[in-house]
DNA sequence: ACCTGAACACCGTTCAAGT
DNA sequence: ACCTGAACACCGTTCAAGT
């Protein structure tokens, strides 16, 4: 699917090069974080590094497209989980899977929890994810499951919170799901 | 009160160099975060960027150097409150103090979350604070008023991540207050 | 319409020369 | 023992020239 943040190119070229930019940047990302050189990431991709910043203006509109299909996977996940039931288990997949996607690079937690509007004014990939998972929240708390005084985009920021402390050294993954089962559990209304 | 992670200067005029980094590099950072040209703040130093290095020989370091007062205010905290009772208001006093601490910068809450271990093995004053707090946390579940299955580690993770929050664009100082309130609040034992 | 790559500004880090 | 500042490598970003 294509990304809605960058316009799809018209020359052949145009749209080979954008193609190769983002496999290029998907490996510097994995290796080294969202802070790889973007000089590296032309160079990986045999472009100047001119054309990656026609392609990509800021380096938050790389990151974004190339993870744009997993957002769209997210996305999707949060459609089919309101649409079935569950309210509470609902929000706890929805969100591991939002901290799983933001651990895939090094640094992306801060791009997940404040991406840049597109200047088109539409919503991003991101927003509309995460616009999937605040559903999840209300709806958990209006049918009684998560507390009343639950704010979605604190529990969103929460998440990518989770996702930010995988990101420091020296803490492995289970911790970040202790840390998510933890934080849900303290938030279900209690069975008064 | 003089840092343990560097040594003090013996010479009157590498005394006074250190001071003015130190009092630099908090202009800066306020300014414009943790991630502040090192070349700027030795320029307002008056120094060349040989003495910065020098007296600090990694971001981190010169970070902890200037926060360092700070950090014995917050180990102070913990010690004093572990005299006091209340077990749970001083987990809760405490973890608002850790983090408005790491509020000050923008960028320092992974300096908090993961401070370097010192070259000399002793334990840096940001460990000691974190260690306060952390007894704090251990008497609090002992006492039976936090849920046995809170991790010390886990929990000043979770507040440097709510700090992380506080590093967002557009989030207020108020959300972070809620964000711990609430998190705190799920973590109590229940009264059973 | 798009690409190239030189050019510029900036920054982190080291180190030879100095006092 | 400590300081200076030149030097080097690297990176982000722009833009004139090209196709």
């Amino acid at each position: 699917m294509s990304p809605t943040t960058a316009a799809r190119p018209r020359r052949a070229d145009a749209a080979r090069n954008r193609e190769l930019l983002l496999r290029a940047a998907h490996a510097a990302f994995t290796e080294r974080g969202v802070t790889a050189s973007l000089d590296d990431v032309a160079r990986a991709a045999g472009v100047g590094p001119g054309t990656l910043y026609r392609h990509f203006p800021t380096r938050d509109a790389l990151v974004l497209a190339v993870i744009d299909d997993g957002l769209t996977d997210i996305h999707r996940l949060g459609t089919e989980l309101l649409a079935a039931g569950d309210p509470l288990g609902a929000v706890r997949e929805w969100l591991r899977a939002y901290i799983e996607q933001g651990a895939i690079y090094k640094g992306l937690a801060a791009t997940l929890a404040s991406p840049p509007s597109p200047a088109d004014g539409a919503a991003s990939t991101c927003d509309q994810a995460r616009k999937a998972g605040a559903a999840l929240i209300v709806r958990a708390v209006e049918k009684g499951v998560l507390r009343a005084d639950v704010d979605p985009d604190d529990l969103l920021d929460m998440a990518a919170a989770i996702t930010w402390v995988g990101e420091q050294p020296d803490r492995d993954p289970a911790r970040c799901r202790r840390l998510l089962d933890v934080f849900v559990d303290g938030l279900r209304a209690p069975v008064s």
